[in-house]
DNA sequence: GTTGCCATGTAAACTGTTACATGATTTC
DNA sequence: GAAATCATGTAACAGTTTACATGGCAAC
């Protein structure tokens, strides 16, 4: 039993930074804290924890440091092929529908981890599923729409608005990256 | 102690459905599996230890039923007093940047409970603090872009063309309103 | 008559939040 | 030398997920 490394989306987040350079904790924190970067906790109750927990999955490890410096932590190999297995896994429906700040953190972790053909492939993939996605949303919204409170109708509608705003990005993003 | 009542963002969305009409526990689930409203947990093992609270804090109770009917809830005149003050309270700045959805479920549930001058307030704090936010990523993209790598700075400009997004729909629901 | 959906719940494990605690270093 | 920030952690608690369990009712 307890096969699986099932990491979460936080430790993923924390994996993707530290693909390049080691951090520390506070660091990880200050990220989280400072830039515009995911919805992510910072605060040490969280980030402590889930650092220990990619220790013990072994997916980073900490940096053997020369000088008394504070500790930072780095990602093993280990760590680096669990990391590229999440950002390349297939997008499903309901990431498309509801975590597309996810599928935006994948797309960022991309950039040296993933080769052009997985990343067109994934940008292809989350294009079609938004397409039709909205359509969904366009068909619903002509049918429902007159029993529908205004208010109701008015929060749709940002909804449908945001999807394409979405899909005008993979648009952009493809032919950028092509 | 515990003198505070703090429901969670769930036990609100859960309020906001039953401030029309009552619904069982399996009705709330269906609407957060089905509809696209909502990021929310459908599983039972969520549901329903949230109405059992909001029985507890007496914000909903059961449905005097006549027949031998599934048991379904309503909001109390104390859950309607907690929804209006939830959904009236301004809006901060970290909630614009980091939990628009919520901000938009705050709105669509406003149809009946807020009057149209609090609506208006709503809105305009909301496009005014977009309108910030707004500036602030493009002054840090101006700044940063060049430093940043490929996949980091297209994701930014998705942060950049949602929050344009929703800015707009801010505009156009004002105009609708008035 | 059995398959599938309606309907409600519980238990264990885990995650995350909040608050507390501590000490070093930097800045004014 | 006081205040702020760097830096790491722990403990209690609350909420969510996952899986399990159960029973009624409808359809075919």
């Amino acid at each position: 039993m307890k096969k699986d490394i099932k990491p979460t989306l936080l430790d993923f987040a924390i994996l993707g930074l530290i693909q390049d350079q080691p951090l520390s904790g506070y660091g990880i924190r200050k990220v989280f804290e400072e830039t515009a970067m995911g919805n992510y906790s910072n605060s040490p109750g969280t980030i402590y924890p889930a650092i220990k927990r990619l220790e013990k999955f072994e997916l980073a490890e900490k940096v053997l440091q020369k000088d008394t410096a504070k500790t930072r932590f780095q990602i093993t190999q280990k760590g680096l092929l669990r990391l590229k297995e999440w950002l390349i896994q297939p997008i499903e429906k309901k990431e498309v529908e509801k975590k597309t700040d996810e599928l935006l953190l994948r797309f960022a972790f991309m950039e040296t981890l993933v080769n052009k053909e997985q990343k067109i492939i994934f940008l292809h993939s989350f294009q079609d599923l938004l397409k039709t996605y909205i359509q969904d949303l366009q068909t619903f919204y002509s049918n429902e729409s007159n029993n529908m409170p205004l208010h109701a109708r008015l929060a749709f509608q940002h909804g449908i608005e945001s999807n394409k705003t979405t899909l005008k990005w993979c648009k952009n993003t493809i032919s950028v990256l092509t």
